[in-house]
RNA sequence: GGGCGAUUAGCUCAGCUGGUUAGAGUGCCACGUUGACAUCGUGGAGGUCAUUGGUUCGAUUCCAAUAUCGCCCACCA
């Protein structure tokens, strides 16, 4: 006797076990084998110390299914997995946490905090992990990897010291993003441009020597601190007499320049405007082209420094607010209008940035852009969906330099060493023993540490081992598919196809594809402020991983965004049971010794052929939709077969062979439910990997693990078309029966004798032969066939069919009304159908120019209706009669 | 200021290269305790596929414009 399932589905009976079985026999392994093709996908790191949320749980799942699918298919897959340093945001929280200890950050000093750091990433670090392993991800954990391990640490000063050497990394003073509560400098790429009500104030500038006044507008007043100078365009007749002038800053009495450049808006403002080198990007380039010196007037923390006099010490947004009113004060303020514009914001911590002259070091980024937009041109990287690839272009088309300094310690420190005494700069991986100029052994490393981003721009061959020349290298790389969110397609997708073209001489990846963001049931986002993010571990506790996974990938299209409906994931759950229970049922009604064997094609039955068809067809129409990443399409047709077909149809057919006395025909319904079950089990395993293995665990004839087992192959031998019409036929009329049934109230339970009259042998015969369903599905008591329709009169509920029709003889319950009803209902219904069908082919153009087989379908649909129609009326004429009558 | 996406049943969404009686889940209504499943079964109601043009024999599908919502990029002080 073969072993049941339990009574009930319970994904945590089950799924932390399985997880660990798949652990245990190294299913997940990716060793480099030369008889296969390689599979890899790279996980996007997660930040070391976070937490699942669900745009990890929806893109892990996609790689998980891409992993498991071409696993089966016979792939040596290697995904990827690793976490990030992140290296602001952990050390943000490292410093928020010494500071409720009462301690700070620059009292521990750098080891010191670089031990708490670390203690803190051991405390963290496993959560993410764990709560990974909870979803079921098929990746290689012997591989793990973290961005600060001193192998990938050695590839980022490799990257780091060859990009220097080739001239492509300089350190500068350039206007770059400042946070002042993260106390560092940050990319572009981290400002997030938040729009705002603010205002525009105009200032009077007095000219000197002269009673003239020149005003300006202004949107951060408190910089004026740094003004070096005005300018206006030289075109401009208003100011072409003031050029070459100087004006008088007000408040600090400073004279500065009128100068002239074509950079200034005539329309904008009062058309002159205020010139502060060090804290605009402008202003800085036209600073340097007017050689006008810099002059800073903030510090780090945003506050005003001692180059602003009395407003020193004094936060940015309280000077501009004491500045406008001493302007007012002393009458330089002319006017104060409303201002809407675009101010950054910190994407970590949305502190306003402040544009700021700093010393930084930095990528140079056009040379390196280049072949990666020659890349896309060549096809060498597809976007899925691929309108992703504007952005992309977009993106590198506009490309400045990136700023790689950052003003921490928790990161990979910059592999920089000054000399003390002539500030000469060694790139170096070790300490040097002297300056190889000036011979001083007096040298300092560099203080600031790399952007996170540098190091995970290297991930696609950091990993494999690069800069050796691994045989993992050579065999894994490039990764076929990147599955990310479309937010990160600047910091990440980008920096690994530049880095690794420049460094590997080959794009990292072949496909990008993109998900969008997982949203709540009401469209919003999902965030900690807001308190409406939803807990995937939760979800996984109350639903199981299984039920997760499905729902993230049903209803969806990459780079989408998606609602979370939790009615959805219970509608998946449900799906779940379904199929847990359709396998309980197959279980308890197997023959051990039967199932041994395999069926033999030449003796199944209608409708063994009809599933067997039917599931060739999934199994053709799912592959090639995950080929096309069409998970969400795959999933469905899985969900309708499993069902559908296979438990409201082909079960239900199947069960009076099961409880009946013809053994041959008993033993093959038994092989084929097996042999469809354990497809199906195949199919789903992707999507839902812990119920399938479980269930494939209890079947008969399984030696391995499905993980490993071997994905289903269209099989010609298995397409039966002509089953698959006669089912059709079959489910149809049944449809139909059941339909009339109900509409005329008549109960389930209630039985009827159902009388066919036919139109042709072909038919006669089809409804012979599948006598059994109408009994089993449409409450047949026996079924009848009769040459012609004399003698069933209006005392029987007519069923039109198909080139047939079907008649129930409920004499005693018929409701002369409200069988006209029906029928006026299927009337109208054919009418305008065969209207629709008439207008098609009475048109001159579709029968000429639509393609034949087109215009064929029509003319049969036509006659088909018409068919119908007659048999409709007719009866209804008769019933009306009757009724007169 | 540029660019992009969305608009299909009450709700959430599929619908891939133009031809289907436009689908699913959920919700709603009616019926159902048949030996896998009430986390179920059977049936039903519910859509002029945002609007307007165009291309075409034929448009939910392709093109253009409009409207509404949303997103991304951008140094107009």
């Amino acid at each position: 006797m073969l072993k049941n399932l339990p009574k009930t589905y319970n994904p945590k009976d089950f799924e932390d076990r399985l997880y660990d079985y798949w652990l245990t026999n190294d299913y997940f392994k990716a060793r480099v084998n030369k008889d296969k093709e390689p599979f890899t996908i790279l996980m996007p790191p997660p930040n070391v110390t976070g937490n699942l949320h669900m745009g990890h749980a929806l893109n892990n799942t996609i790689q998980d299914i891409l992993t498991r699918w071409k696993r089966m298919e016979g792939y040596e897959t290697l995904w990827q997995p690793g976490t990030d340093h992140a290296s602001i945001s952990t050390e943000a929280r490292v410093v928020a946490k010494l500071r409720k200890e009462g301690k700070s950050k620059e009292e521990l000093g750098r080891e010191g905090f670089l031990e708490e750091a670390w203690e803190w990433t051991r405390l963290y670090g496993g959560n993410i992990k764990n709560q990974l392993k909870k979803l079921g991800v098929s990746c290689d954990w012997s591989r793990d990897r973290f961005t600060l391990d001193e192998d990938m640490s050695k590839a980022v000063e490799e990257v780091f010291i060859r990009l220097y050497k080739k001239g492509l990394i300089y350190r500068g003073d350039r206007i770059i993003n400042w946070c002042p509560n993260c106390v560092t400098a940050i990319s572009d790429a981290e400002v997030e441009h938040q729009d705002s009500h603010g205002h525009l104030w105009y200032i009077d500038y007095p000219v000197k020597d002269s009673d003239r006044k020149i005003t300006i507008a202004t949107t951060r007043p408190e910089t004026m601190l740094g003004d070096l100078a005005i300018a206006v365009n030289p075109e401009d007749e208003r100011y072409k007499d003031l050029i070459g002038k100087m004006a008088i800053l007000p408040l600090v009495n400073r004279e500065i320049p009128i100068i002239a450049d074509e950079y200034v808006d005539m329309e904008f403002g009062t058309g002159a405007v205020k010139i502060t080198p060090s804290h605009d990007p402008n202003d800085f380039e036209v600073g340097e082209r007017f050689n006008l010196g810099h002059l800073v007037v903030m510090d780090d923390k945003g506050k005003i420094n001692s180059n602003g006099g009395k407003y020193a010490g004094l936060d940015r947004f309280e000077a501009r607010k004491r500045i406008v009113e001493d302007l007012k004060e002393q009458g330089y303020l002319n006017k104060i209008e409303e201002h809407d514009n675009a101010v950054g914001h910190c994407e970590r911590c949305d502190t306003v940035i402040e544009p700021i002259i700093s010393k930084q070091w930095f990528v140079k980024m056009e040379p390196l852009a280049k072949p990666a937009l020659d890349a896309y041109y060549e096809g060498k990287i597809r976007f899925i969906p691929e309108r992703f690839g504007k952005i992309y272009v977009h993106w590198l088309e506009n490309i400045k330099d990136w700023c790689i300094s950052r003003q921490l310690w928790w990161g990979h420190r910059l592999p920089v060493y000054y000399c003390d005494d002539c500030d000469e700069i060694i790139v170096s991986r070790t300490q040097p023993e002297k300056c190889n100029k000036c011979g001083s052994t007096s040298l300092t490393q560099e203080t600031d540490t790399l952007d996170t981003w540098f190091s995970s721009a290297l991930w696609p061959f950091s990993t494999l081992g690069w800069p050796e020349e691994t045989d993992d290298l050579k065999y894994f790389y490039p990764t076929d598919v990147l599955v990310t969110g479309y937010d990160i397609i600047f910091f990440w997708v980008i920096r690994m196809v530049f880095s690794s073209i420049e460094q590997m001489g080959e794009v990292p990846f072949k496909d990008v594809f993109l998900t969008g963001l997982v949203r709540d049931s009401q469209g919003r986002k999902m965030s900690k402020s807001l308190g409406n993010g939803i807990d995937p571990l939760e979800i996984i506790d109350v639903y199981g991983a299984d039920a997760l996974r499905f729902t993230l990938v049903t209803g969806n299209t990459p780079g989408n965004d998606m609602r979370f409906h939790m009615e959805k994931v219970e509608a998946n759950r449900n799906f779940a049971n379904k199929l847990w229970n359709a396998t309980r049922f197959v279980l308890m009604n197997l023959d051990e010794e039967v199932v041994k064997e395999e069926f033999d094609l030449a003796e199944l039955e209608e409708e063994d052929k009809w599933i067997l068809s039917r599931l060739n067809d999934v199994i053709k129409n799912v592959t090639e939709n995950l080929e096309k990443y069409e998970l969400g399409l795959a999933a469905q047709k899985i969900y309708d077969f499993i069902w559908d077909d296979y438990c409201d149809w082909y079960i239900e057919m199947v069960k009076s062979r099961l409880y009946g006395e013809d053994a041959k025909s008993k033993a093959i319904a038994q092989r084929v439910l097996l042999y469809v079950l354990k497809d199906i089990n195949k199919l789903l395993h992707p999507f839902m990997p812990f119920i399938t293995e479980e269930i494939w665990q209890y079947l008969p004839n399984t030696d391995m693990a499905l993980i490993i087992s071997q994905w289903p192959k269209y099989d010609e031998r298995l397409e039966f078309k002509e089953a698959e019409r006669a089912i059709e036929f079959v489910k149809s009329s049944i449809k139909a029966i059941r339909n009339a049934r109900a509409e005329m109230d008549i109960a389930p339970s209630r039985r009827s004798n159902i009388i066919f009259v036919a139109e042709n042998e072909g038919v006669k015969d089809l409804i012979i032969s599948n006598k059994r369903y109408f009994i089993d599905l449409a409450s047949a008591e026996e079924v009848i066939i009769r040459e012609s329709k004399e003698g069933l009169d209006n005392s029987f509920i007519s069923v039109v069919l198909d080139k047939a029709e079907a008649f129930l003889p409920l004499k005693d319950l018929i409701d002369y009304e409200k069988e006209i009803g029906r029928l006026e209902k299927e009337k109208e219904k054919l009418e305008d159908e065969l209207r629709r069908v008439e207008g098609k082919l009475s048109n001159e153009g579709f029968v000429s120019k639509a393609p034949e087989k087109i215009v064929n379908a029509e003319r049969e649909k036509k006659v088909k209706y018409e068919e119908m129609l007659a048999k409709v009326l007719e009866r209804l004429e008769s019933l009306k009669k009757d009724m007169v009558e």
